[in-house]
DNA sequence: AGCGATGTTCGCCG
DNA sequence: TCGGCGAACATCGC
């Protein structure tokens, strides 16, 4: 599922279940999940417990033994904690055990998840060039990321590299919002648009997250539930279009977001 | 049955 | 080296 909001609900989750709880033994179901070696994985974790939990856009670092578990959920990743008695969930790929008779299962359905181990999130995040969280970036930070970029709105917001967290679906939202165009060159964007959207960045990912990325709970104002259906736009009423960017496909109101 | 999918990475080109 | 772009990746549900 995950967008940065849908992320940062995972967090949520695993600091409310798996936080704390000794690691006493780890099953790995699928070893092309793992960037490093199986070995390495499991005799750095195995044994200890998990101490704290941050999210930088969609990764997870969760620290374990003065290293730290990075986590990914690619488009189809979930986490499940449940008591051993009970069922082990679908495309279960890692099981964390835990000495409380729990189970943290790490899923990904389509296998474009990844688990993987650092002992410097800040160089790992460097290494990976990824650009600052979108949720606790400043203005300033998204200005300068947005610097000698030369290409379309849409791709820059879903690179990782410039704004870290956002996706397909929450990109479409907050250009709908800033009733900006999808195609707009980042370069012609005035401050004020830049403003406004820095602005919407921050109250769509908040919206997001205070609905815990459940995107049927969303307002019939947002454009979210007037993807896939070629429905009418939420404001002005007329038909929304899909368009196709970097192979992926997204919607917007031609009316209310025009290019210039 | 084929296509699309809330993502990242790699290779090519300028 | 860097940015932009498109294809590849793996798998399942509609």
């Amino acid at each position: 599922m995950p967008e940065l909001p849908e992320v940062e609900t995972y967090k949520r989750y695993f600091a409310s279940t798996a936080l704390g709880q000794q690691i006493d033994n780890i099953k790995v179901k699928d070893d092309r999940i793992l960037k490093v070696e199986e070995n390495e994985f499991i005799n750095t974790l195995q044994g200890n417990s998990f101490k704290s939990v941050t999210r930088h856009g969609k990764y997870l670092f969760i620290e374990c033994n003065s290293i730290f578990l990075v986590m990914h959920f690619g488009m189809t990743g979930d986490l499940e904690y449940y008591h051993h008695n009970e069922e082990e969930p679908a495309y279960t790929k890692v099981l964390f055990e835990f000495t409380n008779n729990y189970i943290l299962s790490y899923i990904s359905t389509r296998m474009f998840g990844k688990l993987d181990i650092t002992d410097n999130m800040r160089e790992y995040i460097q290494k990976k060039r990824l650009g600052p969280d979108a949720l606790t970036m400043s203005y300033e930070d998204f200005i300068k990321s947005l610097e000698k970029r030369t290409t379309n709105i849409k791709t820059a917001l879903m690179n990782q590299s410039i704004v870290c967290g956002i996706g397909n679906i929450y990109s479409d939202e907050i250009l709908f919002r800033s009733k900006i165009n999808p195609l707009t060159r980042i370069n012609v964007l005035e401050e004020r648009q830049l403003r406004q959207l820095f602005s919407n960045i921050k109250d769509v990912l908040l919206y997001g997250i205070e609905k815990e990325g459940i995107l049927s709970t969303y307002s019939d104002k947002f454009l979210i539930p007037h993807r896939n259906q070629e429905d009418e736009c939420p404001l002005c009423k007329r038909k929304i279009e899909r368009y196709e960017i970097l192979g992926r496909h997204g919607f917007f109101c031609p009316n209310c977001q025009k290019l210039h």
